[in-house]
RNA sequence: CGGGGCGUAGCGUAGCCCGGUAGCGCGCCUGCUUCGGGAGCAGGAGGUCGCUGGUUCAAAUCCAGUCGCCCCGACCA
């Protein structure tokens, strides 16, 4: 019975305990419609609070939101060879309408340059009308053949950022902008640390100049790219017509970024931060920040611990901090649920911070402060709680980060090491890998056929070692570049 | 699409080999006692055994087909 309500754990079976942590958290729910799933409100809640993190900071960045349409003509996509090639084969297709069948299928977007920049082609032209910054909040659909709850669904929610830019160098700032928004949100919000690079081709986007990521560790050691950003060039703004009369005369083809991140995020913070007990959230994303739990035996400590509870919620949530932001608490009165279960309950679902408060507790004016990263249980003043929590809430939020960046160093492997050193290291731990490439297409699709391994990023130059790895991990020829080797999701 | 597994109450499952009135745990409802780390007792509700067809006096069980889901691979955010 007892085991009934413990999950796997993630040393048994990790992606056994991812699939229960997502179900039994009460994130996310399987669907009657193969390959989609519904998000419940916890994981809802995670992703609304990511978004407002996210929307803030675009639009701190100058940006713009808009909406385009979910259905793109099928001919749209044909007009870029590359991107057709890679999207094509992953997409719906809506061949009828209102019963009959459509002069023209519509695809369901997998993702929507095409229509995109359609309409900036149609809205600019003069070099006066740019830059155009705009991202978009969306739903699209990938038929994946396999998928799995967050990481890779049928459909998935995320944003878009596409603009155009004038010149080559602007739109490359802009791209490189973007990644550093994503890697700020990934480490400040998620506490999930990253690594940060350029996609070798094999890797890019389908029709982009150069594609940068952010790769993330999960505890399985494997890679999650969390979030990308692409230079598209003028691949997208020649093949749509996307021109603009130049400031010294002449027509000129617009030069066009996209960036990207979805609901996937979700997935990569429970497979960060989540424990045995269930998931872990970083304050700063969680939907409730603290939880009280009242405890009581009889009616009248009921009420008396329950008014105290409810009062500890008023003051908190008026407790000033991050200048606007309060605390978010809630106040678990169910009765005829023991604390200990509660305690449970709100562990698997997260919740970073569990006050405990009974009437030994108020006689002392005083309550137990529980972290739900470490567990570790500290008595509290009542007189000073707000501070308490306050502080507590940026210690956890900070201390996860440390935790995680930790876990990111560990698995991490610098050191020259052997090929056939390495293709043991895929095969058992996994991890990070820093070694020499080539540059050969060939070498890279031999390890990725023979380790499953794949480049997850030429680094960027914060990233690289020290001393340059002088030859490529296959071939031992001489390396010209540094690559990130691991295996992916 | 290849390989593996599974469909029996909301969830997890036993029963299937060897056909004969569908059982258990969790959860749910009611009541009482409980409540500082997953409560106890008593009573109760809940099932066309994925679907279709066949064999049989009789099918959850045997046979054929079919649908769906999960896991592992190739593809991908």
């Amino acid at each position: 019975m007892a085991d009934d309500k413990k999950l796997t754990t993630r040393a048994a079976d990790f992606s056994a305990w991812y699939n229960e942590t997502v179900l039994k958290a009460e994130l996310a729910d399987y669907s009657p419609v193969r390959g989609c799933m519904v998000i419940r409100p916890n994981g809802y809640g995670i992703w609304e609070r990511m978004q407002r993190a996210l929307d803030d900071k675009f639009k701190a960045t100058g940006h713009q939101n808009a909406y385009f349409p979910l259905f793109i003509p099928e001919s749209f996509l044909q007009k870029e060879a590359e991107h057709v090639e890679g999207f094509a084969p992953e997409t719906a297709v809506v061949t009828h309408g209102g019963g009959k069948k459509l002069e023209e299928p519509l695809i369901v977007r997998p993702t929507s340059e095409t229509i995109i920049y359609h309409m900036f082609a149609k809205w600019t032209q003069s070099y006066r009308d740019l830059p155009i910054l705009m991202n978009q909040w969306a739903n699209v659909v990938r038929w994946e053949m396999r998928t799995r709850l967050f990481l890779r669904t049928t459909e998935f929610l995320w944003q878009e950022g596409h603009t155009a830019h004038v010149t080559h160098d602007e739109a490359e700032e802009e791209t490189r902008r973007m990644l550093g928004v994503y890697r700020d949100f990934m480490e400040g919000w998620m506490a999930m640390p990253v690594i940060t690079g350029q996609k070798t081709n094999a890797e890019r986007f389908a029709g982009a100049l150069r594609t940068y990521s952010c790769e993330a560790m999960m505890q399985d050691n494997k890679a999650l790219q969390a979030g990308t950003s692409h230079n598209l060039g003028q691949n997208f703004s020649k093949a749509f017509d996307l021109k603009f009369q130049a400031e010294h005369g002449g027509t000129e083809f617009a030069w066009n970024t996209s960036w990207g991140v979805s609901t996937r995020l979700v997935g990569g913070l429970v497979m960060t931060h989540g424990d045995d007990n269930g998931l872990r959230t970083p304050p700063l994303l969680a939907p409730i920040e603290l939880v009280i739990v009242p405890i009581y035996r009889t009616d009248e400590e009921r009420s008396v611990v329950l008014e105290a509870a409810h009062r500890i919620q008023k003051s908190l949530s008026d407790w000033e901090r991050r200048d606007i932001a309060r605390i978010r608490v809630h106040v678990d009165a169910r009765d005829g649920m023991k604390p200990g279960a509660k305690y449970y309950e709100w562990e698997l679902r997260g919740i970073p911070l569990r006050l405990e408060i009974g009437p030994r507790d108020l006689l002392k004016n005083e309550a137990v402060l529980v972290r739900r990263d470490t567990r570790a249980k500290t008595p509290v003043s009542l007189d000073t709680l707000g501070e308490e929590v306050a502080e507590m809430l940026s210690r956890v939020q900070r201390e996860m980060l440390e935790a995680a960046r930790e876990r990111l160093d560990a698995s991490t492997v610098r050191e020259r090491i052997s090929y056939d050193q390495f293709r043991q290291l895929m095969e058992g731990p996994g991890g990070f890998v820093y070694a020499g490439w080539c540059e050969g297409a060939e070498c890279e699709a031999q390890i990725k056929e023979e380790t499953k391994a794949t480049i997850r990023v030429l680094p960027d130059e914060e990233f690289r070692s020290a001393d340059a790895p002088a030859t490529c991990l296959k071939c031992g020829k001489p390396a010209t570049a540094e690559a990130v080797w691991a295996k992916a999701y």
